[in-house]
DNA sequence: ATGCTGTTGCCACTATCTTGCAACACTAGG
DNA sequence: CCTAGTGTTGCAAGATAGTGGCAACAGCAT
């Protein structure tokens, strides 16, 4: 998480109390889930006594996504974002939004498939990689 | 999409207009890009003169979506509807929201990835499939 | 300490989708 | 062909998420 710091700053990007703030929540987020919807991270925040602006949270998620730093995972009609610390890529449950972790390996072949459709799929950093939408265990039994 | 009008009847939806129009619709994006928005899909049967409620729009898509005859790609932070003609999945560029098809083939390793994390993605007819997000080659080189 | 410029809060606003409800229209059955 | 039953729709209000302008503020290099 401190790495992170540093690397947006060398990206010209300011030490502020938001962007620490934010940074920290991803990284806590990791425990959990990995992944937090913007709104979600702002009730974070101020659950936590940090009063950051929504409008701003969205604005520092959108540089953090656009250094590669954080990296976005659509699921239903929002998008998650998560610390991009490796090269791992999602497999979400379209029922609960569960989220969890590929390897690169495994998605080797559907990244290379896309770059013969025409989609590059690795320039590092940019809001990218392989996501299986699919249904967890407890959303197939449970419901319909 | 006759035979997509039959299989929602068996599933006991009614042949209605909206219905109808909907599904001509979505088989008509096939020949375009294959994928629409409910916005879109809503904007393009109003041009043609047909007057279907936006409402009515998205729980039509709900209904198809659910009996597996339509199926989405979530691109930025909105939704795409096509239809679930084939075992297809998607490849998709995050900047211009182009979507391109990729063979069920090529998918395999990650869909059996996403099994092996809990995440079935074959329960035929649920939202589910692989979507590998990226850059095409336009918006890889225009603006960053 | 100071100035330049990135950043934030505030707030109004857009876009997309959802929901309740009463009227309507498919379908099957008579 | 008519009718009853139930799925569907239009309408309108509202919820939710994200955006953009603008002035005040705050890092950070000098």
């Amino acid at each position: 998480m401190d790495a992170a710091l540093r690397r947006s700053r060398r990206a010209g990007l300011r030490n502020t109390a938001a962007r620490r703030a934010i940074l920290d929540e991803l990284a806590r987020a990791v425990g959990d889930q990995g992944h937090l919807t913007a709104t979600r991270l702002h009730h974070a925040l101020l659950a936590r006594g940090l009063t950051v602006e929504l409008s701003t949270v969205h604005r520092v998620l959108a540089q953090l996504v656009e250094l590669g730093i954080a990296h976005t995972v659509p699921v239903g009609r929002t998008v998650t974002f998560g610390l991009a610390d490796d090269a791992h890529h999602h497999a979400v449950c379209a029922g609960c939004g569960d989220i969890r972790q590929l390897p690169a390996a495994a998605v080797a072949a559907s990244v290379a498939a896309a770059r013969a459709a025409g989609i590059e799929a690795d320039p590092s950093g940019h809001p990218t990689g392989v996501v299986v939408y699919g249904r967890c265990r407890r959303c197939r039994t449970t419901t319909h």
